[in-house]
DNA sequence: CCACCTCCATTACGACTGTAATGTAACAGA
DNA sequence: TCTGTTACATTACAGTCGTAATGGAGGTGG
């Protein structure tokens, strides 16, 4: 019998299918087929469920920042203990350390030449920016930090070169640690690695 | 009679004419055809003085960063008077505030998505980072901060993200004196504004 | 049973892709 | 002047692109 699918969670699919061929993928958006077969269905389904092709990758590109952004909430509403460790938490949550998070980053950096001219596709980026704003300028806020908003600035554009030099470096390339000791006051947070 | 044209200028011409492309563009590497049209030649003349358009993109990727580096050189030997001045020049040398430095920053972008597959590509991310942190590390260490080269290395990856928000959300988004307040201890260089 | 709808596969089409092939001016050296 | 080379322009071609069009299978309400 026909497999049953709730309708978003085949959208989602094909979302995850966009994510894992942009991360091993040569660079571009990959096609139409491409897409379809990597999600195990054919360019009909994929016409079915998504009106054009930009739909599908904005779709695609919201997926995948949703699904960032909850685990960053669900991250920084958990590690409360100290400012520190949360900050850590949620840079670490957005490095493209594992297959999922890679696919992330890919899918963030390939859609940043994208929305420098598409507006549908800047807005996400901005949206994405302010959530991490958020979470960033309350730790910083929580640490005694003065002007957090631009201390989360700061560390959010820092995290943007670190998101691509890991992806392009390596994790070795990257310390998050060294970061949050130039950012944070050595003396609101001494001794945290008991 | 026929322009003359020393071999290298034209293929720079061409190497301009993709930044122009990526920077007003969709995005996506513009086809042979627009490239052309740009440079107001034909597809013909890009074939005689690129064997492939992997080429041409890669020539392009190299003039673009060689111009860019050879401004932040230029910068940081002119630039002496204080490390905090020659780092603030660094640093917005490598923002897209005017045309020049939009299209190298849109070239840098695009080719970011390529690099974390092509080993060409990733090779041009790697050297341009080499010369970045060896200035940037160079007036760290005159300003005399503790452990110059992870000082450059955060420095470069906040102009990473800094040149993405300068592209998608505009010149008043980034604040390069912010970051550098944060960055150097402002005890080693007190009241520059003079 | 019959319509009707959703879901999906297949096929087809026109536009566009990078590039090979070919032709042609202009100039250089012999 | 003949020849060769450089520097193009033009045309052609095989392939891929996104998407429109069509059809069929299964479930559902009447």
């Amino acid at each position: 019998m026909r497999e049953r699918w709730v309708p978003d969670a085949r959208r989602s699919a094909v979302a995850d299918a966009v994510g894992r061929l942009l991360t091993r993928g040569h660079g571009t958006f990959p096609g139409m087929r491409e897409i379809a077969a990597e999600a195990g269905v054919t360019t009909g389904t994929l016409q079915h469920h998504f009106a054009t092709k930009d739909d599908l990758l904005l779709f695609a590109l919201d997926h995948h920042c949703r699904r960032c952004a909850d685990r960053l909430k669900a991250r920084s509403a958990q590690d409360l203990p100290s400012p520190r460790r949360a900050l850590a938490a949620i840079v670490t949550e957005l490095l493209p350390l594992d297959d999922d998070r890679a696919a992330e980053t890919s899918v963030a950096k390939a859609f940043v030449s994208r929305a420098a001219t598409d507006p549908g596709f800047a807005a996400h980026y901005r949206a994405q920016r302010e959530i991490l704003l958020g979470l960033l300028g309350e730790q910083f806020g929580r640490a005694g930090t003065p002007d957090p908003a631009a201390a989360a600035t700061i560390l959010a554009q820092a995290v943007e070169g670190m998101r691509t030099d890991c992806l392009l470096l390596g994790p070795d390339a990257v310390d998050v640690d060294a970061v949050l000791d130039r950012l944070l006051p050595p003396s609101s947070s001494p001794e945290e690695t008991a």
